[in-house]
DNA sequence: CGAAACTCGTTCGGCCCCGCATGATTTTCC
DNA sequence: GGAAAATCATGCGGGGCCGAACGAGTTTCG
């Protein structure tokens, strides 16, 4: 991700390529690095704890969403886990494959899947998840309580403000 | 995203069913709100503002850090873009066949492929890059310029913590 | 009751994404 | 000078990712 670069050197050549033209640097700042963190953080979870057991980001994330929120419906669990529902097809498929997850259809509503972890898949998960916990406090080592308490609000904050809104009949 | 729960509201259902569990709430808050904040920001820009010009997220990315960093070599592009150089090289395959990036031989080293934007690549990027940084400030709206600075400046934060180490001989 | 409208999960086509292997090129170091 | 090591971009296979189209099932309402 630094590259040859470091991030005040990027941020800098940024600023200076863009001098002139009427930007906001300071949002142009934050969403940046809101996707470099993201993609730091996942890497370094997925190098860490998750490709040892040869498990990608989305498929753990699926399998602690289910976890949580018990056996449930495909469309809340992508939902949940921030895909689509087609994608989130994809991922069963692999995870049933290895026996991790169960299908099962719903007998009151002919057109549900729910969805429930194997003893294998809820045993997986309660492995993994303290280490993803210990990841991500190591990810946010250097930030103060106060400091994790306010980014916390602001990215939810970010998240009210572009969530999805296109309706407006 | 939000789906059938609010943010609240997940984040509260997560914390009663984790309870009893020695977990880090604090920077799982950060950790969790940082993957929704990135996929919210990066939905809401592909849709309000590239999906319309048929670009997804990572094309107008790598177009904008090939403007940035004037004629650059593949791999250069790829770490500032944040992918691989096997990621990089597919995107390529896709914006030089719509005519807005060359790839031409560097003369000095034959292993180097120059990458440049073409002048309708170029007029793209000068287009929609406005556009893009209106989006980042209404995705920060809700941000005083404080929040906004602190924001930023703990993102870079996790960033150096997580960003690649794996090198310990 | 029964047709129309709706909801749900899956499939399909196309792109992004990565690690790995490969071939081309350059540099290092006898 | 020439073999070995290092560097670079690309192709490939397997998977994630989405919108759109589809078929099966349920609800609405005349």
């Amino acid at each position: 991700m630094a590259g040859p670069h470091t991030l005040a050197e990027t941020e800098r050549t940024v600023a200076r390529r863009l001098a002139g033209l009427p930007i906001d640097h300071q949002s142009m700042a934050v969403t940046s690095n809101l996707f470099r963190a993201a993609n730091a953080v996942r890497n370094y979870m997925e190098r860490e704890v998750l490709t040892p057991s040869d498990l990608t980001w989305t498929a753990f994330v699926v399998l602690w969403v289910t976890w949580i929120w018990g056996p449930a419906e495909t469309r809340m669990i992508a939902s949940e886990a921030g895909i689509s529902k087609a994608t989130l097809s994809g991922v069963l498929n692999t995870l049933q494959a290895r026996g991790l997850v169960t299908r099962r259809k719903d007998e009151q509503d002919g057109r549900l899947v729910v969805v429930a972890l194997t003893p294998a898949g809820l045993r997986l998960i309660k492995r993994l998840f303290p280490k993803i916990n210990a990841a991500e406090q190591e990810a946010c080592r250097t930030l103060s309580a106060a400091d994790q308490e306010r980014t916390a609000d602001c990215l939810r904050r970010m998240v009210e403000v572009t969530g999805k809104e296109p309706a407006e009949p």
